[in-house]
RNA sequence: CGGGGCGUAGCGCAGUGGUAGCGCGCCUGGCUUGGGACCAGGAGGUCCCGGGUUCAAGUCCCGGCGCCCCGACCA
C-alpha cells in the first residue's frame, strides 16, 4: 500500500464526539467512520486489523474442529415466536417487514436459526456433537450505543454453537472452547481475564467471560489480589469484612424530617453507612419481599433473582404506602404482609439504624435483625471485601467483555423441537453451548491496552502491516527496492511516499501504530537504513544489502510473543 | 427512557439581531526535507431541519431531527 494512493485519513486533532482512547484514536488514525449512532465503516486499515482477527479466531476455530457456516442476519419471526424470544427481546431487535407484511428480524443472536437448521439435519445420537461457527454481523438496537467500537447497534461476531447428545459431551466443548479462547486472545496479544459470569437473557447453567481490565470497559469485575479470584460482580461472592455497632445502645425512635437516603440519615444521626440497614421494597412473582441490607451495600438484582425464582421489580411508592409504611422510611420493625429477606452483611450490625414505617421516622439502637432465621448472599460485592477463597483483599475494575461461553442446556432444542433419537431409540433435545467473541472489541480492547501520546501501539498479530516505509531520502532510490523484495518476502509492508515532511510521516507513523517503521533516510546514500520498533523505540540500523533476510529475522522474533505453543 | 451537552467550511472551533470568520487540512507557485516548517496566492458555507418574531435571524421564540456524555438498560 502506497500511502500517496491509500484511503488513510488521519486527523492532526481529536474529533469531539470521541471520549476514550480507542474510540479517539481509531478516528485519529484513518481506521474507521461513524455512520450513525452505533453503526461503523472499517476502512481500509480497520478493515485490515478485522481480518487479522479473524483470521486468528478460524485458525483456532477450526483447530477444536468447529465447523465454519455462514448464517442469514434477515430472520422471520416465526423463528423467534417459537423461541419466545420474538417478545422477550423487545425493543433490542431491529425489526422491519417485507413487501408482504411478514415480520422480519435482523438478527441480534442465533440460537433459534442453529435449532432450526438442527432439528433439520440432525436426527440421531451418531450426529452429535457437532460444533458450528459463523463469523457474522449482529444488530442489535441497543439503549446506547457508546465508545466507538466498544458497544455498537451492528457488529461482528464470532458466534458458535455446539450439539450434545449428554452432558459430559456439551462439558467437552465448553474446555475446548475455553481453551481455543485462551488461545485466541493470547494470539491478539491482549492481557485479559476470565471470570464466571450470570447468563442474563441468553438462559442456561454455566457461563465465564473473558474480560480485559480497562477503565474503558463497562463491566465490573471483583477481582482477589492474593489468589487471583475473579468474578463479574453480577455473580461475584466475598465476605463483609467489618463488624459495625453504632453508639445508639436503645432503641428509640428518632425524627429525620425528609431524611430518605442512607447518606442522609447517616450524617444527621452521625453514624456510619454501616450502622443502618437500607430496607428495599421488591415483588417477584407479584408478592412483596422487604430486602435487608447493610447501608453500605447494593442489592444485586441477579442474586435475589436466582434466590426468589423471578425478576424482582422494585415497589412503587404507592405500593410501599398501601403496606402501610412512607418510601423512604420503610424499615423491618412493625411491617406487615411482607417476607423479609436478609442479606448477610446485616448480621455485622449491632444497634442499627432503620426506617420506623412512619414519614420522617427512624429508629436507632435496632437489633430484631439478629434474631432471624436465614441470611442470604444478596448483594454486590464491594472494593475492601474479604475473599472467599483465600481471605485476601477483594478490587473491584471495570473491564470491556470480549468473549462468553455458555452451557445452555435444552432450553431452545425443547422450544423448537430440536430432538435426536439416543441407542435406545428414545427421542430427547438436543443439548446446546453457545459461544461469542466481538471482533471489533478485541480491536478497541487492543488500542486501550496499547498506546502512548503519539497512538497506536498493535500488536505484530493484528497490526494492519507489519512495517512502514518512511521514505525521506528519495533520491536513493532505496524504498521501492525495499518495498518490493519486502512484499515478495512475506512482510506486509506500506511504504510512505507521499511528498511531505519527515515529521508529518513519523507522526502519522506512530498514529497508525504499525510496529516497524523502516526509515530510508540520510544514511541511505551509504547503503543503510534505520528501523525502529514502535512498542519500545528499539533501533537498528541495516544494510540494504541482505535487508529483507535481517528484517525477517526480527519480525519472526517479535512475532513469537504472540505465538501459543 | 430520565438528566446534561453539542450541531457554523473536510477537521477543530469563534461569532455582540445588521457584509460568515480563525487555525489546521485542501489547490497553485516558491522554498524546505530526521519528528505535525515557512512565504505568497486561491478554492471551499443548506450556519442541522421546519415554523415564528423582526425592516433585518447563525444569533431571539416554538417544534422537530441528529450526535456525544452520565444514569437506567444490555448475549
Amino acid at each position: 500500500m502506497k500511502l500517496s494512493k491509500a484511503l488513510v485519513p488521519t486527523l492532526r486533532e481529536d474529533p469531539r464526539d470521541a471520549e476514550n482512547i480507542s474510540h479517539r484514536l481509531l478516528l485519529r488514525g484513518g481506521y474507521i467512520k461513524q455512520i450513525a449512532a452505533g453503526v461503523y465503516t472499517f476502512l481500509p486499515l480497520g478493515w485490515r486489523v478485522m481480518k487479522k482477527i479473524y483470521r486468528i479466531i478460524t485458525e483456532e476455530m477450526d483447530r477444536i474442529g468447529a465447523q465454519e457456516l455462514l448464517m442469514p442476519a434477515l430472520t422471520p419471526a416465526d423463528l423467534w415466536e417459537e423461541s419466545g424470544r420474538w417478545e422477550a427481546f423487545g425493543d433490542d431487535m431491529f425489526r422491519l417487514k417485507d413487501r408482504k407484511g411478514k415480520d422480519y428480524a435482523l438478527a441480534p443472536t442465533h440460537e433459534e436459526v442453529i435449532a432450526e437448521i438442527a432439528r433439520k439435519f440432525i436426527h440421531s445420537y451418531k450426529d452429535l456433537p457437532q460444533i458450528w461457527y459463523q463469523v457474522q454481523t449482529k444488530f442489535r438496537d441497543e439503549p446506547r450505543p457508546r465508545g466507538g467500537l466498544l458497544r455498537v447497534r451492528e457488529f461482528l461476531m464470532k458466534d458458535s454453537y455446539s450439539l450434545h447428545a449428554d452432558w459430559d459431551s456439551l462439558d467437552e466443548a465448553y474446555e475446548k472452547h475455553r481453551e481455543a479462547y485462551i488461545r485466541i486472545f493470547t494470539r491478539a496479544g491482549l492481557r485479559f481475564v476470565h471470570v464466571k459470569a450470570s447468563s442474563g437473557l441468553m438462559g442456561g447453567k454455566q457461563s465465564e467471560e473473558f474480560m480485559v481490565v480497562s477503565d474503558a470497559g463497562e463491566d465490573e469485575l471483583a477481582i482477589c489480589e492474593s489468589c487471583g479470584y475473579a468474578a463479574n460482580t453480577e455473580v461475584a461472592v466475598a465476605d463483609v469484612p467489618d463488624y459495625a455497632e453504632s453508639q445508639y445502645k436503645n432503641f428509640e425512635k428518632v425524627h429525620t424530617p425528609g431524611l430518605t437516603t442512607v447518606e442522609d440519615v447517616a450524617r444527621s444521626l452521625r453514624v456510619g453507612p454501616e450502622h443502618i440497614i437500607k430496607s428495599i421494597l421488591y415483588y417477584v412473582n407479584d408478592v412483596p419481599y422487604l430486602i435487608l441490607i447493610r447501608g453500605d451495600y447494593e442489592v444485586n438484582e441477579e442474586k435475589l433473582s436466582s434466590l426468589l425464582g423471578g425478576k424482582p421489580l422494585y415497589a412503587t411508592d404507592e405500593e410501599i404506602i398501601r403496606l402501610g409504611s412512607y418510601p423512604g422510611f420503610i424499615g423491618p420493625h412493625g411491617l406487615e404482609g411482607v417476607k423479609i429477606i436478609a442479606d448477610e452483611s446485616v448480621k455485622y450490625v449491632k444497634n442499627a439504624v432503620i426506617g420506623a414505617n412512619e414519614r420522617d421516622y427512624h429508629y436507632v439502637g435496632y437489633n430484631g435483625h439478629l434474631e432471624l432465621d436465614a441470611y442470604y448472599d444478596i448483594r454486590k460485592v464491594k472494593e475492601g471485601d474479604v475473599c472467599r477463597e483465600c481471605g485476601g483483599n477483594i478490587r473491584v475494575v471495570n473491564a470491556i467483555e470480549i468473549g462468553h461461553i455458555f452451557k445452555l442446556g435444552t432450553r431452545y432444542s425443547e422450544s423448537m423441537g430440536a430432538t435426536f433419537l439416543d441407542r435406545d431409540g428414545k427421542r430427547r433435545p438436543i443439548i446446546m453451548g453457545s459461544y461469542g467473541i466481538g471482533l471489533g472489541r478485541i480491536m478497541a480492547s487492543a488500542i486501550e491496552l496499547y498506546h502512548d501520546e503519539n497512538g497506536i501501539i498493535w500488536p505484530l498479530s493484528i497490526a494492519p502491516f507489519h512495517a512502514i516505509i518512511v521514505e525521506i531520502n528519495e533520491e536513493s532510490g532505496v524504498a521501492p527496492r525495499l518495498y518490493d523484495e519486502l512484499w515478495k518476502a512475506g512482510v506486509e509492508v506500506m511504504w510512505d511516499d507521499r511528498n511531505e515532511r519527515p515529521g508529518v510521516k513519523f507522526k502519522d507513523a506512530d498514529l497508525i501504530g504499525i510496529p516497524f517503521k523502516i526509515v530510508v533516510g540520510r544514511k541511505a546514500a551509504e547503503g543503510l537504513v534505520e528501523v525502529q520498533r514502535r512498542r519500545d523505540g528499539h533501533r537498528w540500523d541495516l544494510p540494504v544489502e541482505g535487508f529483507v533476510e535481517e528484517f525477517r529475522k526480527i519480525m519472526d522474533e517479535e512475532m513469537k510473543r504472540y505465538e501459543v505453543s
